[in-house]
DNA sequence: CTCCGGGATTGAAAGGTTTCACAAAAGTGG
DNA sequence: CCACTTTTGTGAAACCTTTCAATCCCGGAG
């Protein structure tokens, strides 16, 4: 037995070069025996007296043994990996869903395999096709268009797919998703409390559906309050970025005092942001002059020179719930399709407290 | 041959429970050719007449056939597909070097996974043996400590190992990193020919190997202007936080005038960005009654209040540089490997102009 | 002393693809 | 119409692991 062992461990020394990584079949034949005992070893090690695991786990780290996750996969028929293609890998929220998901993937002792699509379908659609020939156990998504109808072939083939904070438009998945009407309805509310009756809303609600809803969410708080919809002043923009934020402000400060809102509700952080910029630059004083809410509650919303009044999405609960959603999805027998909605809450800071 | 095409093509599309997915096999047997061929469509579709490919392509589509990457892989010996193990998901700087990996990954038609160790030596771990179990191409990594031993024992068994942002001790990996001594050097240098002689620096120098070596930069600008080591004062912070910056920044505003620094070099834009709230809520002037400097020029130091000047990593550039060369192992027959540094370059903004 | 039960171990088959040596067919030139 | 080259297609082997029925061995019951 033992010569036998060291045998082969000579073999593989030998200076020729290195000949191949060692295999399950290699392992058995160092420990001298067989190798479905060593298979064993590695699946149900109760099921292998003390002794021989013992030999068989110091020939593996002898051989420097790695097991062959192709293999096994290849046989086990799937893979130990979940997926999540993001929509933007430098959006703070997207890695803290990210990070929700991982705790929920950890906890089943599975990976976590970020991609990022950065806003280009034909990335999405090439990450998508390798990680349906991955045979990944399932795929994680914040699509750059909610209706993709690859998503449903892909379900439909066997890879459960579970949308993040989108709402699908048909109910071939699960998915995840924050409640933005009610997003817009607590910002604006908030504001009205504080004394405002003029408010500006500044994104690009028509294009985008989420900015719809929430200066949907926005309207309905003024009505409740007994306002009508000319309180609110759209300052439309092409996106959410700082520099739409800026040129915003812009516009926003040229109006004249009358018509000019004592305050902003901003689509985004980042909106949010820019206009925060312009104000200090054009000495417009937060919240006196006007005051600032913003949506996300990005890590530097807290961080702004004047620390920003956000709305915040439960952004890794949301990631966990989705992991958590995939996860029930490939085991439980007969799966229903959930919809979940989250309720965001309102965080209150210096922008908007005089 | 039609015949058997047909009977194969009712199998599968028999109304009882979907069986399984549709191999290379079935597809071969439904479009009436061997195996081999079908396998020929797929990696070698000129050694295989334009007729039957169409046959076979028709097949495939038919039995809505997903290549199987484990096979295919376990076949192969190798995946195509990278990782990059990164220190922090949330951190921009991260996500910015990742897109510079993506962009080198699809140029030679790989995929890259993103892995997210958050600071956390046990999930690095566990991320690098499931990396090495997958037997991807090779491991991008930016350790939580550069001297991890597991990175060599990877590298010998045959994953090849580039190690990003750090520059390890050994020399068993190539390796991508910025200079940062330089970094330090035009930063204060900046700062002097500004007008400043009393500098604070703030920062965990003591503990952090970069924050030491942009602070010995530091060191070296101000003795090339005449000033020694007492022009600096440290103002040490715990790590590199919001909140680090913010307590600094109330430190620093406490020390009587003539001690008091005109300027700081913050060991990075978070640190910065804290400072510069300190200011906006203390109504201290930025620049005038202090300049300040950041680190690394993350997208929120353009967008600040006052626009941060700031030392600028080549990010996407480090994140494409390291896939090369990780790349350039995998295919050069006899590599050696290379410690590639990149130089740091000055951005300036409002915050220390006046 | 035999037989039985049960834990430990074995060996072969299966999983889907790629590769490669080989066979068949088609085309070329004499 | 033959000999020969080129193009096209074939089928078996290999990649490494897991699974499962079968075998082996041992102690205890009869």
């Amino acid at each position: 037995m033992l010569r036998f062992n060291e045998g082969v461990g000579l073999v593989l020394k030998e200076p020729g070069a290195e000949p191949r990584a060692a295999g399950i079949k290699d392992v058995a034949a160092a420990a001298g025996v067989s190798l479905g005992t060593v298979s064993n070893v590695l699946n149900r090690p109760d099921r292998v007296s003390p002794a021989t695991r013992a030999k068989v786990e110091a020939a593996m780290a002898e051989l420097r043994f790695v097991r062959n996750e192709s293999a096994r996969q290849l046989r086990a028929g799937r893979s130990r990996v979940l997926a999540y293609v993001m929509l933007d890998g430098s959006n703070p929220f997207f890695t803290d869903v990210a990070a929700g998901m991982e705790d929920a993937a950890e906890a089943s002792d599975l990976s976590l395999f970020l991609c990022n699509s950065a806003h280009r379908p034909a990335r999405e659609a090439a990450y998508l096709g390798r990680l349906e020939q991955q045979r990944v156990q399932g795929i994680l998504i914040t699509p750059v268009d909610p209706d993709l109808p690859l998503l449903g072939e892909i379900a439909r083939r066997g890879t459960p797919v579970v949308v993040v904070d989108r709402t699908p438009g048909d109910t071939t998945h699960c998915s995840v998703a924050v409640d933005d009407v009610h997003g817009g309805e607590i910002a604006v509310r908030h504001l009205i409390e504080q004394g405002h009756e003029r408010i500006a809303f500044i994104g690009n609600h028509t294009s985008v559906g989420q900015v719809r809803e929430r200066r949907l969410g926005a309207l309905r708080a003024l009505a409740a309050a007994g306002l009508g919809p000319d309180h609110l002043v759209d300052l439309t923009t092409t996106a959410l970025t700082v520099a739409d934020g800026r040129g915003a402000g812009e516009r926003l400060a040229g109006l004249p005092a009358p018509v000019r809102p004592t305050a902003a509700f901003c689509a985004n952080d980042l909106v949010a942001l820019g206009l925060l910029q312009t104000c200090a630059s054009l000495r417009m004083r937060v919240p006196d002059d006007l005051a600032i809410i913003g949506y996300d509650d990005i890590e530097f919303a807290a961080a702004a020179a004047v620390p920003l009044t956000s709305v915040r999405q439960p952004r890794r609960s949301l990631g966990r719930t989705a992991a958590e959603l995939l996860l029930a999805e490939t085991t439980e027998p007969d799966h229903e399709h959930r919809q979940v909605v989250f309720t965001p809450e309102l965080v209150v800071r210096a922008s908007t407290l005089r």
